[in-house]
DNA sequence: CATACGGTCCCG
DNA sequence: CGGGACCGTATG
């Protein structure tokens, strides 16, 4: 399986090979060759989420063709570089259960009105603190005791504390670094252990945030006051909130939609790149917009005296820090609220609108520069942190003006009223108790305690809670697969990455989201599990099957060795159909300077490149006048692919999207003069496949009874094609006798079930260890071979490696790997298995399922040619 | 680096 | 609407 990595530049993309296995040191090893950045500069972001060397990627769920972010660390130090991994932090629960309560510290005050930072977001929200708890009394007493928020000093902190008392009071709780006394550290582990917990049902941190655990981190801080100061009435000033540390190199990291919420392990606890102000206390702050959320934990640094005074626009100064609202998505629509520092204020007589760094204020901390808001209506001065006793108080709930923002759920609009299975609990829907709302560690869903079979009493004090559908039963583990498959691959989607906006959002310039591994890419002959008689809406899918490759190109070959695959798609006049047989033009004769793709034939065609790789699968010697295969059917198989475009020149062809036709080879081949006047080289193919062609009665008929339809790409909205512009299918119509016509599309195709090989079925029999799995690949029995085939890759499939397995080991505990997947978790000491984390013990000894190996063979036969 | 029978946007 | 311009991509 691969990877894509997202170079610092945010625009070049590179494709890494990787098994889930992998140590994200390899990982890293791997980046740092390609994009020559040493692995100790890298900080790889995945779903937010730093990867650290210590682990694996399957650590952190990385899935096929995900992107990873890559960002360049600006000052490595030592420390970073040897950082230690830190205890797993523990429970919200366990930790405010025995802390001190206050009812104010020097800044707030329980019960007050204030902006807080939602990390998840990275956006400020209007909130009321509920609670204070004092988790560093050292600290508490200090700041009590007027030794003020460390000051800064050419722009790095100098935390006078340390220095006037000594390191010991604090050392307690962080692993601080005392010699390098310059720099102000916080524990931003701790701080994260206590970080956000969505709907704070959630009984621990999950497991699995092993990026939660990093050891000290240094703080720096901006200048405080602007050159471009700003009017005294103006408390814009970041003094108190420190700017985005790595300057520069964070701006595009896990920038999160605001309209996406799901857990960010990243800005739960990533190592902070800022330095986190710290009184010694959590504050517990109710929602204000979102009253059903349960209570946010925040610390100093990311709550402020709230929001009141609004700012005119014309009165908006560059390099002045405001409060304003901001939609990534959809720059017109209603967003969150970011601090943006100002560097363009454009005034225009029709638009208006502001420009600057906007800070993403998750834990990791990042900006994003550039930014134009255009919803200037409201603009919000941002409120010094000033002591209480100096400043207005907020706990009029009256007299507060609320700062609208988007409903988190675009399902129910947030209507409290409303059941929602989408936000709300999973089983009645409904929003009462949000407290009592467990929420599942896999895909994020709530569910009352009550309303799961059997019910719970209380929230489980447990790591990992699973809901039913996630669950990691051992007879259910391919199911939860399937299911996290299946949830994640929507945000994946070509459709909404962000690198693919440049150019359309359709299928001309994406790339492969997946790629064919069964056979390697100088392959000859069918692809195992590819029928004839398969359709895709667009090339790149024929690409990603492995049945024809190149993204543009109409021949797939070598000159060294021969050609694999052709496709006939109507863009050359030469060529003449017959079905069983046509004759193909080469390529090429063709101006394509412009950057074009095609153009008309404007000079000779020469034999080279894939012209001759088509005229060395002729069995006869190649030969530059051309030559006539003795035994045509000795020559090499050409995969032969015809698509709708070739239609204008052929009954054969399909009447929408490609369709592979089986297996053809190149009788005969010669140079001649073409419609053009041009010389072309003109090859014969004749068909050499046992499948009956799709044109024929048996080929129909052969296609019906394994389902297969028309393939789009997943993701791919249909209904949004159509909108854009893709032309509806053309329908044919067939009169009835009464004058009415009907659509003789509109009947659904139902595939004839797949009875399986008597010898097949013994073996299957044999392999007492999967039968559970046989029997969920059996309930697709009755939707064609295909489907059927399909259920066994989906089942048999290698969570390491994300392929067929290849001399399947069939574990203890009746899961599958790979003898090789296997051996290099062994090698990697993982003595574990890697679906269910059963220990399999150092003696493991690794038997390849022969059983279950000859079933694959069989069923995809040539598979493991790929894979030796 | 060159090559290429895709696919989409834009303009008349 | 249709045809021309031309984009990113996989491959040799």
């Amino acid at each position: 399986m691969f990877v894509k990595v997202r170079g610092p530049d945010c625009q070049r993309i590179e494709i890494i090979t990787i098994t889930l296995l992998m140590p994200v040191k390899e990982l890293k090893e791997k980046v740092g060759k390609l994009f020559d950045v040493e692995p100790a500069k890298q900080r790889l972001i995945y779903r937010g989420k730093q990867l650290e060397d210590e682990y694996k990627l399957f650590d952190y769920g990385v899935q096929m063709n995900e992107v990873l972010q890559l960002i360049v660390k600006q000052n490595v130090t030592q420390k970073e570089e040897v950082k230690e991994i830190q205890e797993p932090p523990l429970s919200t629960e366990k930790r405010l259960k025995n802390l001190p309560k206050v009812s104010e510290t020097k800044h707030f005050k329980v019960g007050e009105y204030v902006d807080f930072v939602d990390t998840l977001i990275g956006a400020w929200f209007q909130g009321k603190i509920k609670n204070i708890y004092v988790e560093n009394q050292a600290r508490f007493d200090a700041f009590r005791n007027g030794i003020d928020p460390p000051t800064h000093k050419n722009g790095i902190f100098k935390d006078k504390s340390t220095a006037d008392k000594g390191s010991g009071t604090f050392k307690k709780d962080s692993k601080e670094e005392t010699s390098d006394e310059e720099i102000y550290e916080t524990d931003s582990g701790r701080c994260s252990s206590l970080g956000m917990e969505e709907n704070g049902t959630k009984g621990n941190e999950a497991a699995g945030n092993t990026c939660e655990s990093k050891g000290t981190v240094q703080g720096e801080l901006q200048d405080s006051a602007p050159d471009a100061s700003p009017e005294k009435t103006n408390a814009a000033s970041d003094t108190e909130h420190s700017e985005s540390g790595d300057s520069g190199h964070s701006s595009h990291t896990s920038v999160k939609k605001p309209s996406q919420r799901n857990g960010d392990a990243m800005s739960k606890g990533a190592p902070g790149d800022e330095t986190k102000l710290d009184d010694g206390c959590v504050y517990e702050i109710t929602n204000l917009n979102h009253v059903d959320e349960a209570e946010m934990l925040s610390k100093l640094s990311e709550i402020r005296p709230m929001s009141q005074k609004l700012l005119k626009f014309a009165d908006v100064k560059v390099g002045q820090t405001v409060l304003v609202n901001y939609n990534d998505s959809e720059p017109d629509k209603l967003g969150h609220w970011f601090d943006l520092k100002v560097s363009k204020v454009a005034n225009g007589r029709m638009k208006k609108w502001l420009e600057g760094e906007l800070r993403i204020h998750s834990r990791s901390g990042c900006q994003l520069n550039n930014v134009k808001i255009s919803n200037v209506e409201k603009i919000w001065v941002i409120e010094k942190l000033e002591l209480l006793k100096d400043r207005k108080d907020f706990s009029d709930l009256e007299s507060i003006q609320k700062r609208p923002v988007p409903a988190l759920c675009d399902k129910c609009n947030d209507n409290p009223l409303k059941r929602c299975k989408s936000c709300s609990c999973q089983v009645c829907g409904k929003k009462n108790e949000p407290s009592k709302q467990i929420m599942c560690d896999e895909c994020d869903s709530p569910y009352h305690i009550w309303c799961l079979t059997p019910p719970l009493e209380e929230i489980p004090d447990v790591d990992e809670w699973f809901c039913p559908d996630c669950k990691n039963d051992e007879n259910e583990i391919v199911r939860a697969g399937h299911k996290l498959k299946a949830s994640k691959k929507k945000e994946n989607s070509v459709w909404v990455k962000s690198g693919y906006t440049k150019w359309g959002k359709g299928m001309a310039n994406v790339g492969l989201s997946k790629r064919c591994t069964i056979v390697p890419p100088h392959h000859f002959g069918p692809i195992p599990g590819v029928e004839v008689g398969t359709c895709w809406k667009f090339r790149i899918q024929a690409s990603e099957a492995g049945v024809h490759r190149p993204p543009v190109s109409g021949i797939h070959g070598r000159e060294d060795v021969g050609a694999f695959s052709i496709v006939l798609s109507g863009g050359y006049e030469d060529d003449e159909d017959f079905g069983d047989s046509f004759w193909y033009t080469g390529a090429g004769g063709r101006d394509l300077s412009g950057n074009k793709r095609t153009s008309v034939q404007s000079s000779d065609q020469l034999l080279t490149n894939t012209n001759k790789a088509l005229a060395v699968n002729c069995a006869a010697p190649l030969n530059e006048k051309g030559a006539k295969a003795d035994d045509w059917k000795k020559g090499k198989p050409v995969r032969v692919i015809r698509s709708y475009k070739f239609r204008k020149h052929s009954k054969f062809a399909p009447e929408e999207g490609l369709r592979y036709d089986g297996i053809y080879k190149v009788a005969e081949y010669r140079p001649e003069k073409g419609q053009s006047g041009f010389i072309v080289w003109r090859y014969f193919l004749r068909r050499d496949d046992p499948t009956p062609a799709p044109w024929t009665a048996a080929g129909k008929k052969l296609i019906a009874s394994l389902g297969l339809q028309l393939e789009v790409p997943e993701n791919y909205d249909v209904a949004l094609a159509k909108k854009s512009g893709d032309k509806p299918k053309k329908t044919a119509k067939r009169k009835l006798s009464n004058g009415n016509e009907i659509n003789f599309f509109t009947k659904k195709v139902k595939a004839e079930p797949y009875v399986i090989d008597a010898k097949i079925q013994k073996i299957i029999a044999k392999d007492k260890q999967n039968t559970k799995l046989w029997e969920t690949c059996s309930s697709s029995l009755q939707d064609g071979k295909k489907k059927y085939l399909d259920a066994v890759m989906e089942n048999f499939s290698c969570i390491c490696c994300q392929e067929l397995l290849y001399r399947p080991i069939t574990t203890p505990c009746n899961h599958n790997f790979c003898l090789d997947c296997m051996q290099r978790a062994f090698k990697a000491e993982v003595y574990t298995c890697p679906t269910c984390r059963e220990d399999l013990t150092k003696k493991f000894q690794f038997v390849v399922n022969e059983h279950l190996f000859g079933v694959l063979k069989a069923f995809f036969p040539g598979y493991e040619e790929g894979r030796k």
